[in-house]
RNA sequence: GUGGGUAUGGCGCAGUCGGCUAGCGCGCCAGAUUGUGGCUCUGGAGGCCGAGGGUUCGAGUCCCUCUAUCCACC
Protein backbone atom coordinates (compact mmCIF):
# COMPACT_ATOMS: atom_id res chain seq x y z
CA UNK A 1 0.00 0.00 0.00
CA UNK A 2 2.32 2.81 1.58
CA UNK A 3 5.76 2.20 -0.15
CA UNK A 4 8.93 4.20 0.48
CA UNK A 5 10.97 4.93 -2.72
CA UNK A 6 14.14 6.97 -1.21
CA UNK A 7 14.87 8.77 1.70
CA UNK A 8 17.07 11.62 2.45
CA UNK A 9 17.78 12.39 6.28
CA UNK A 10 14.46 12.06 7.44
CA UNK A 11 12.48 12.96 4.44
CA UNK A 12 10.95 10.48 2.38
CA UNK A 13 9.69 10.00 -1.15
CA UNK A 14 7.12 7.47 -1.28
CA UNK A 15 3.46 6.71 -2.95
CA UNK A 16 0.48 5.33 -0.86
CA UNK A 17 -1.50 2.86 -3.40
CA UNK A 18 -5.80 3.51 -2.98
CA UNK A 19 -8.73 2.18 -5.22
CA UNK A 20 -8.83 5.54 -6.43
CA UNK A 21 -5.04 5.59 -7.93
CA UNK A 22 -1.67 5.86 -6.34
CA UNK A 23 -0.56 9.25 -4.60
CA UNK A 24 2.67 10.26 -5.17
CA UNK A 25 4.77 11.54 -1.98
CA UNK A 26 5.40 14.48 -0.55
CA UNK A 27 1.94 15.57 -1.96
CA UNK A 28 0.36 18.88 -0.84
CA UNK A 29 -4.11 18.25 -1.22
CA UNK A 30 -6.38 20.82 -2.63
CA UNK A 31 -9.01 22.02 -0.70
CA UNK A 32 -12.60 21.85 -1.15
CA UNK A 33 -14.61 22.15 1.95
CA UNK A 34 -17.95 21.37 0.54
CA UNK A 35 -16.85 18.98 -2.80
CA UNK A 36 -15.83 22.27 -4.41
CA UNK A 37 -12.31 24.04 -5.02
CA UNK A 38 -13.79 28.01 -3.97
CA UNK A 39 -13.06 29.94 -6.52
CA UNK A 40 -14.91 28.82 -9.31
CA UNK A 41 -12.36 26.20 -10.10
CA UNK A 42 -13.90 22.94 -11.71
CA UNK A 43 -12.25 19.64 -11.70
CA UNK A 44 -11.29 19.62 -15.06
CA UNK A 45 -9.25 22.60 -14.26
CA UNK A 46 -7.48 20.13 -11.03
CA UNK A 47 -6.64 17.95 -13.62
CA UNK A 48 -4.56 20.60 -15.50
CA UNK A 49 -3.06 22.02 -12.36
CA UNK A 50 -1.50 18.51 -11.40
CA UNK A 51 -3.85 18.25 -8.10
CA UNK A 52 -3.48 14.11 -7.19
CA UNK A 53 -5.93 14.91 -4.08
CA UNK A 54 -8.88 16.60 -3.58
CA UNK A 55 -9.90 17.24 0.11
CA UNK A 56 -13.76 17.32 1.56
CA UNK A 57 -14.75 18.06 4.70
CA UNK A 58 -17.11 15.78 6.72
CA UNK A 59 -18.87 18.35 8.94
CA UNK A 60 -19.91 20.71 6.03
CA UNK A 61 -20.69 18.02 3.86
CA UNK A 62 -22.84 16.46 6.15
CA UNK A 63 -25.12 20.15 7.19
CA UNK A 64 -25.62 20.41 3.18
CA UNK A 65 -26.00 18.88 1.38
CA UNK A 66 -26.70 15.93 3.66
CA UNK A 67 -24.36 12.65 3.37
CA UNK A 68 -27.72 10.45 2.81
CA UNK A 69 -27.51 12.80 -0.24
CA UNK A 70 -24.34 11.88 -1.27
CA UNK A 71 -24.41 8.38 -0.88
CA UNK A 72 -27.69 7.79 -2.62
CA UNK A 73 -25.93 9.89 -5.63
CA UNK A 74 -23.16 7.36 -5.49
CA UNK A 75 -20.82 9.08 -3.35
CA UNK A 76 -18.46 11.82 -3.41
CA UNK A 77 -16.14 10.84 -6.14
CA UNK A 78 -19.33 10.49 -8.57
CA UNK A 79 -21.42 13.81 -7.33
CA UNK A 80 -18.52 15.72 -7.94
CA UNK A 81 -16.86 14.03 -10.72
CA UNK A 82 -13.52 13.37 -9.44
CA UNK A 83 -11.89 10.05 -9.76
CA UNK A 84 -8.68 10.45 -8.03
CA UNK A 85 -8.14 10.18 -4.41
CA UNK A 86 -10.36 12.19 -1.84
CA UNK A 87 -9.78 12.73 1.88
CA UNK A 88 -12.14 13.74 4.13
CA UNK A 89 -11.62 15.98 7.63
CA UNK A 90 -13.65 14.45 10.30
CA UNK A 91 -15.29 17.71 11.32
CA UNK A 92 -13.15 17.75 14.42
CA UNK A 93 -11.34 20.80 13.56
CA UNK A 94 -14.71 23.07 12.71
CA UNK A 95 -15.28 22.51 16.17
CA UNK A 96 -13.10 23.77 17.30
CA UNK A 97 -12.74 26.90 14.44
CA UNK A 98 -16.88 27.59 13.78
CA UNK A 99 -18.96 26.26 16.49
CA UNK A 100 -19.77 28.44 18.81
CA UNK A 101 -21.78 26.68 21.51
CA UNK A 102 -19.95 23.87 22.02
CA UNK A 103 -20.36 20.62 24.62
CA UNK A 104 -17.30 18.40 24.24
CA UNK A 105 -17.58 15.39 26.31
CA UNK A 106 -16.73 11.70 26.37
CA UNK A 107 -19.74 10.50 23.47
CA UNK A 108 -18.79 12.97 21.04
CA UNK A 109 -19.30 16.94 20.76
CA UNK A 110 -22.71 18.61 20.78
CA UNK A 111 -22.55 21.88 18.40
CA UNK A 112 -25.39 24.13 16.62
CA UNK A 113 -25.01 23.92 12.59
CA UNK A 114 -23.65 27.11 11.23
CA UNK A 115 -26.21 27.51 8.93
CA UNK A 116 -29.25 26.81 10.43
CA UNK A 117 -28.41 26.35 13.81
CA UNK A 118 -30.46 23.71 14.96
CA UNK A 119 -28.19 21.17 17.24
CA UNK A 120 -25.93 18.75 15.94
CA UNK A 121 -24.53 15.69 18.13
CA UNK A 122 -21.11 14.38 16.07
CA UNK A 123 -18.90 11.17 17.58
CA UNK A 124 -16.41 9.39 16.49
CA UNK A 125 -19.12 6.78 14.97
CA UNK A 126 -21.15 9.56 13.42
CA UNK A 127 -17.99 11.00 11.93
CA UNK A 128 -17.09 7.58 10.27
CA UNK A 129 -20.42 6.65 9.54
CA UNK A 130 -20.79 10.12 7.46
CA UNK A 131 -17.10 9.60 5.67
CA UNK A 132 -18.44 5.87 4.60
CA UNK A 133 -21.13 7.65 3.30
CA UNK A 134 -19.79 9.95 1.46
CA UNK A 135 -17.12 7.14 0.56
CA UNK A 136 -14.24 9.45 0.46
CA UNK A 137 -10.84 7.84 -0.08
CA UNK A 138 -9.17 8.67 2.83
CA UNK A 139 -10.94 9.31 6.17
CA UNK A 140 -9.83 10.73 8.90
CA UNK A 141 -10.40 10.04 12.74
CA UNK A 142 -12.48 12.32 14.65
CA UNK A 143 -10.17 14.39 17.26
CA UNK A 144 -10.54 17.50 18.99
CA UNK A 145 -8.13 19.92 18.31
CA UNK A 146 -7.62 22.07 21.60
CA UNK A 147 -6.06 25.59 20.95
CA UNK A 148 -2.01 25.79 21.34
CA UNK A 149 -2.14 28.03 24.08
CA UNK A 150 -4.49 25.44 26.55
CA UNK A 151 -3.55 24.60 29.94
CA UNK A 152 -1.31 21.38 29.88
CA UNK A 153 -3.61 19.61 32.07
CA UNK A 154 -6.52 20.36 29.87
CA UNK A 155 -4.81 18.90 26.57
CA UNK A 156 -3.70 16.02 28.34
CA UNK A 157 -7.32 15.01 28.75
CA UNK A 158 -8.07 16.19 25.48
CA UNK A 159 -5.31 13.71 23.93
CA UNK A 160 -6.42 10.64 26.20
CA UNK A 161 -10.08 11.13 24.62
CA UNK A 162 -8.67 11.59 21.46
CA UNK A 163 -7.13 8.39 21.59
CA UNK A 164 -10.36 6.05 22.75
CA UNK A 165 -12.25 7.83 20.07
CA UNK A 166 -9.50 6.80 17.71
CA UNK A 167 -10.21 3.16 18.56
CA UNK A 168 -14.08 3.84 18.36
CA UNK A 169 -13.42 5.72 14.72
CA UNK A 170 -11.31 2.61 14.01
CA UNK A 171 -14.07 -0.06 15.07
CA UNK A 172 -16.62 2.02 13.41
CA UNK A 173 -14.64 1.70 10.28
CA UNK A 174 -13.98 -1.70 10.17
CA UNK A 175 -17.70 -2.88 11.04
CA UNK A 176 -18.25 -0.36 7.93
CA UNK A 177 -16.29 -1.59 5.29
CA UNK A 178 -17.44 -4.69 6.04
CA UNK A 179 -20.52 -4.07 5.10
CA UNK A 180 -22.56 -5.32 1.45
CA UNK A 181 -23.71 -1.80 0.90
CA UNK A 182 -20.90 0.12 1.88
CA UNK A 183 -19.65 2.40 -1.27
CA UNK A 184 -16.01 2.42 -0.63
CA UNK A 185 -15.24 -1.07 1.28
CA UNK A 186 -11.41 -0.27 1.21
CA UNK A 187 -11.54 3.19 2.83
CA UNK A 188 -8.64 3.86 4.77
CA UNK A 189 -8.14 5.59 7.96
CA UNK A 190 -5.65 8.26 9.39
CA UNK A 191 -5.25 8.50 13.06
CA UNK A 192 -4.45 11.68 14.81
CA UNK A 193 -1.66 13.13 16.74
CA UNK A 194 -2.78 15.77 19.83
CA UNK A 195 -0.75 17.18 22.53
CA UNK A 196 -0.55 21.03 21.63
CA UNK A 197 3.25 21.81 21.77
CA UNK A 198 3.93 19.81 25.01
CA UNK A 199 6.47 16.99 23.39
CA UNK A 200 5.94 14.30 26.33
CA UNK A 201 2.05 14.55 25.69
CA UNK A 202 2.78 14.64 21.88
CA UNK A 203 4.82 11.67 22.16
CA UNK A 204 3.01 9.41 24.58
CA UNK A 205 -0.39 9.99 22.64
CA UNK A 206 1.66 9.21 19.54
CA UNK A 207 3.38 5.61 21.11
CA UNK A 208 -0.48 4.84 22.29
CA UNK A 209 -2.30 5.55 18.24
CA UNK A 210 0.46 3.99 16.86
CA UNK A 211 -0.59 0.79 18.23
CA UNK A 212 -3.98 0.85 16.27
CA UNK A 213 -2.18 -0.10 12.97
CA UNK A 214 -3.83 3.22 11.24
CA UNK A 215 -3.25 3.64 6.76
CA UNK A 216 -1.41 7.04 7.87
CA UNK A 217 -0.92 9.19 10.68
CA UNK A 218 -1.55 12.79 11.24
CA UNK A 219 0.01 16.09 13.23
CA UNK A 220 -2.82 17.68 14.15
CA UNK A 221 -3.18 21.09 16.38
CA UNK A 222 -0.25 23.01 15.12
CA UNK A 223 -0.36 25.81 12.91
CA UNK A 224 -3.25 27.22 15.09
CA UNK A 225 -1.04 30.42 17.22
CA UNK A 226 1.96 28.77 18.00
CA UNK A 227 5.58 29.88 16.66
CA UNK A 228 6.65 28.47 13.30
CA UNK A 229 9.65 27.56 15.43
CA UNK A 230 7.52 25.78 18.04
CA UNK A 231 5.65 23.88 15.35
CA UNK A 232 9.23 22.87 13.87
CA UNK A 233 10.32 21.49 17.00
CA UNK A 234 7.13 19.51 17.47
CA UNK A 235 7.41 17.76 14.16
CA UNK A 236 11.22 17.19 14.92
CA UNK A 237 10.38 15.47 18.03
CA UNK A 238 6.78 13.94 17.39
CA UNK A 239 7.55 12.39 13.66
CA UNK A 240 10.28 9.54 15.26
CA UNK A 241 7.34 8.02 17.38
CA UNK A 242 4.95 7.55 14.55
CA UNK A 243 4.82 4.96 12.47
CA UNK A 244 7.54 5.53 9.40
CA UNK A 245 6.06 2.72 7.23
CA UNK A 246 2.74 4.64 7.05
CA UNK A 247 2.08 8.17 5.52
CA UNK A 248 2.77 11.21 7.81
CA UNK A 249 0.28 14.24 7.28
CA UNK A 250 0.66 17.58 8.79
CA UNK A 251 -2.84 18.73 8.85
CA UNK A 252 -3.62 22.55 7.78
CA UNK A 253 -0.07 23.25 6.99
CA UNK A 254 1.12 25.73 5.08
CA UNK A 255 3.02 28.45 3.37
CA UNK A 256 5.85 27.21 1.00
CA UNK A 257 8.64 27.43 3.60
CA UNK A 258 6.40 25.22 5.86
CA UNK A 259 5.97 22.69 4.09
CA UNK A 260 9.71 22.49 3.23
CA UNK A 261 10.72 22.61 6.72
CA UNK A 262 8.16 19.81 7.09
CA UNK A 263 9.20 17.58 4.20
CA UNK A 264 12.80 17.95 5.61
CA UNK A 265 10.72 16.11 9.19
CA UNK A 266 9.62 13.42 7.36
CA UNK A 267 6.12 14.73 6.90
CA UNK A 268 5.00 13.43 3.25
CA UNK A 269 1.27 14.62 3.36
CA UNK A 270 -0.10 18.11 3.28
CA UNK A 271 -3.16 20.18 3.00
CA UNK A 272 -3.83 24.09 3.37
CA UNK A 273 -6.38 26.80 2.43
CA UNK A 274 -3.34 29.51 1.84
CA UNK A 275 -3.75 28.95 -1.92
CA UNK A 276 -7.39 28.90 -2.33
CA UNK A 277 -7.72 31.59 0.24
CA UNK A 278 -5.21 33.56 -0.37
CA UNK A 279 -5.52 33.18 -3.83
CA UNK A 280 -9.56 34.82 -3.53
CA UNK A 281 -7.73 37.41 -1.52
CA UNK A 282 -5.58 38.17 -4.71
CA UNK A 283 -2.35 36.76 -2.84
CA UNK A 284 -0.18 34.61 -5.49
CA UNK A 285 2.68 32.84 -4.46
CA UNK A 286 5.89 32.92 -6.62
CA UNK A 287 9.48 31.47 -6.72
CA UNK A 288 10.21 35.56 -5.25
CA UNK A 289 7.78 35.38 -2.77
CA UNK A 290 4.02 36.11 -1.98
CA UNK A 291 2.71 38.99 -3.84
CA UNK A 292 -0.04 41.48 -3.40
CA UNK A 293 -1.67 42.06 -6.27
CA UNK A 294 -4.36 44.79 -5.34
CA UNK A 295 -1.20 46.76 -4.67
CA UNK A 296 -1.49 49.93 -6.95
CA UNK A 297 2.23 48.97 -8.51
CA UNK A 298 0.83 46.14 -10.08
CA UNK A 299 -1.75 48.81 -12.31
CA UNK A 300 0.35 49.08 -15.06
CA UNK A 301 2.14 45.99 -15.15
CA UNK A 302 2.22 44.00 -18.11
CA UNK A 303 4.10 41.07 -16.96
CA UNK A 304 2.23 37.51 -15.88
CA UNK A 305 2.25 36.30 -12.08
CA UNK A 306 5.04 34.90 -12.72
CA UNK A 307 7.68 34.52 -15.78
CA UNK A 308 7.63 31.03 -17.11
CA UNK A 309 4.90 29.82 -14.96
CA UNK A 310 2.93 27.67 -16.92
CA UNK A 311 -0.56 27.79 -15.18
CA UNK A 312 -3.93 28.81 -16.82
CA UNK A 313 -3.62 32.39 -15.60
CA UNK A 314 0.05 32.95 -16.53
CA UNK A 315 -0.25 31.73 -19.78
CA UNK A 316 -2.38 34.11 -20.86
CA UNK A 317 -3.30 37.10 -18.72
CA UNK A 318 -1.35 40.31 -17.34
CA UNK A 319 -0.85 40.88 -13.73
CA UNK A 320 -3.02 44.46 -14.52
CA UNK A 321 -5.68 42.80 -16.38
CA UNK A 322 -5.73 40.21 -13.74
CA UNK A 323 -5.66 43.22 -10.72
CA UNK A 324 -8.42 45.25 -12.74
CA UNK A 325 -10.33 42.29 -12.31
CA UNK A 326 -10.27 41.71 -8.44
CA UNK A 327 -10.87 45.06 -7.94
CA UNK A 328 -13.77 44.62 -10.17
CA UNK A 329 -14.63 41.68 -7.96
CA UNK A 330 -14.92 40.03 -11.39
CA UNK A 331 -15.03 36.18 -10.27
CA UNK A 332 -13.03 35.40 -13.42
CA UNK A 333 -10.07 36.89 -11.32
CA UNK A 334 -10.33 34.64 -8.02
CA UNK A 335 -10.41 32.03 -10.56
CA UNK A 336 -7.07 32.65 -12.10
CA UNK A 337 -5.56 33.49 -8.50
CA UNK A 338 -6.64 30.39 -7.32
CA UNK A 339 -5.82 28.63 -10.41
CA UNK A 340 -2.13 30.00 -10.05
CA UNK A 341 -1.43 29.28 -6.21
CA UNK A 342 -3.01 25.38 -6.51
CA UNK A 343 -0.38 24.97 -9.90
CA UNK A 344 2.30 26.84 -7.54
CA UNK A 345 1.90 24.55 -4.51
CA UNK A 346 1.63 21.34 -6.74
CA UNK A 347 4.40 21.95 -8.86
CA UNK A 348 6.59 22.77 -5.76
CA UNK A 349 5.54 19.37 -4.79
CA UNK A 350 6.60 17.66 -7.95
CA UNK A 351 9.91 19.47 -7.76
CA UNK A 352 10.46 17.92 -4.01
CA UNK A 353 9.43 14.85 -5.13
CA UNK A 354 11.97 15.10 -8.34
CA UNK A 355 15.00 16.27 -5.94
CA UNK A 356 14.17 13.59 -3.50
CA UNK A 357 14.49 11.04 -6.98
CA UNK A 358 17.65 12.56 -7.54
CA UNK A 359 19.22 13.06 -4.04
CA UNK A 360 19.65 16.73 -4.37
CA UNK A 361 15.97 17.83 -1.68
CA UNK A 362 18.27 19.95 0.63
CA UNK A 363 20.07 21.77 -2.13
CA UNK A 364 16.70 22.29 -3.87
CA UNK A 365 15.11 23.70 -0.79
CA UNK A 366 17.99 25.70 -0.08
CA UNK A 367 17.66 27.25 -3.49
CA UNK A 368 14.01 27.72 -2.91
CA UNK A 369 13.73 29.43 0.24
CA UNK A 370 16.65 31.74 -0.36
CA UNK A 371 14.74 33.21 -3.83
CA UNK A 372 11.67 33.89 -1.66
CA UNK A 373 12.30 37.20 0.06
CA UNK A 374 8.95 37.04 1.38
CA UNK A 375 7.85 34.23 3.34
C1' G B 1 -38.38 86.48 -12.15
C1' U B 2 -40.61 84.86 -7.11
C1' G B 3 -40.60 81.49 -2.90
C1' G B 4 -38.16 77.51 -0.48
C1' G B 5 -34.11 73.90 0.22
C1' U B 6 -28.96 72.47 -0.03
C1' A B 7 -23.50 73.60 -0.17
C1' U B 8 -18.61 69.48 5.12
C1' G B 9 -12.15 64.62 2.31
C1' G B 10 -13.07 61.12 -4.58
C1' C B 11 -18.71 59.87 -3.79
C1' G B 12 -22.89 59.77 -0.21
C1' C B 13 -23.83 61.85 4.37
C1' A B 14 -23.60 63.03 10.48
C1' G B 15 -22.41 67.07 13.11
C1' U B 16 -27.23 67.99 19.14
C1' C B 17 -28.83 74.82 23.20
C1' G B 18 -22.33 78.07 19.15
C1' G B 19 -17.26 74.95 23.09
C1' C B 20 -11.34 71.46 23.09
C1' U B 21 -7.08 67.55 17.92
C1' A B 22 -14.57 67.97 12.53
C1' G B 23 -16.87 62.31 12.44
C1' C B 24 -19.25 57.95 9.62
C1' G B 25 -20.16 54.63 5.27
C1' C B 26 -18.24 53.50 0.52
C1' G B 27 -13.86 54.21 -2.29
C1' C B 28 -8.45 54.68 -2.10
C1' C B 29 -3.46 52.94 0.16
C1' A B 30 -1.20 49.05 3.08
C1' G B 31 -1.16 44.69 6.47
C1' A B 32 -3.22 40.14 8.71
C1' U B 33 -5.47 35.30 7.54
C1' U B 34 -2.44 27.79 8.20
C1' G B 35 -7.56 20.29 9.03
C1' U B 36 -11.92 27.65 4.59
C1' G B 37 -18.60 30.94 6.11
C1' G B 38 -15.92 34.23 -1.31
C1' C B 39 -16.00 36.21 5.32
C1' U B 40 -13.68 39.11 8.66
C1' C B 41 -10.15 41.99 11.15
C1' U B 42 -6.22 45.82 11.76
C1' G B 43 -3.75 50.17 10.37
C1' G B 44 -3.01 54.61 6.97
C1' A B 45 -3.58 58.82 3.56
C1' G B 46 -7.03 62.55 2.28
C1' G B 47 -11.07 68.29 4.57
C1' C B 48 -8.75 76.67 3.92
C1' C B 49 -16.52 72.81 6.57
C1' G B 50 -18.93 76.99 -1.31
C1' A B 51 -16.70 82.54 -1.27
C1' G B 52 -16.38 87.22 1.36
C1' G B 53 -17.69 90.08 5.55
C1' G B 54 -19.87 90.43 10.58
C1' U B 55 -21.46 88.99 15.92
C1' U B 56 -18.73 86.39 19.98
C1' C B 57 -13.69 84.79 24.63
C1' G B 58 -14.83 81.07 20.86
C1' A B 59 -18.43 79.94 14.42
C1' G B 60 -19.12 73.86 10.43
C1' U B 61 -23.14 75.70 13.72
C1' C B 62 -25.87 82.64 14.43
C1' C B 63 -26.41 87.35 10.93
C1' C B 64 -25.51 89.89 5.96
C1' U B 65 -23.87 89.74 0.80
C1' C B 66 -22.41 86.86 -3.26
C1' U B 67 -21.82 82.21 -6.04
C1' A B 68 -23.35 77.32 -7.39
C1' U B 69 -27.10 73.81 -7.45
C1' C B 70 -32.04 71.48 -6.68
C1' C B 71 -37.50 71.87 -6.16
C1' A B 72 -42.10 74.51 -6.73
C1' C B 73 -44.63 78.56 -8.87
C1' C B 74 -44.74 82.29 -12.69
Amino acid sequence: MYKILKTEGRAKRAQLETVHGTIQTPVFMNVGTVAAIKGAVSTEDLEQIKTQVELSNTYHLHVRPGDQIIRQLGGLHKFMSWEKPILTDSGGFQVFSLAGLRKIKEEGVYFNSHIDGRKIFMGPEESIRIQSNLASTIAMAFDECPSSVAERSYVEASAARTARWLQRCKDELVRLNGLEDTINKKQLLFGINQGAVYDDIRIDHARRISELDCDGYALGGLAVGESHEQMYHVIEETVPYLPQDKPTYLMGVGTPANILEAVERGVDFFDCVYPTRNGRHGHLYTNHGKINLFNAKYELDERPIEEGCACPACRRYSRAYIRHLLKAKEMLGMRLCVLHNLYFYNTMMEEIRDSLDAGSFAAYKKKKLEGMTNR
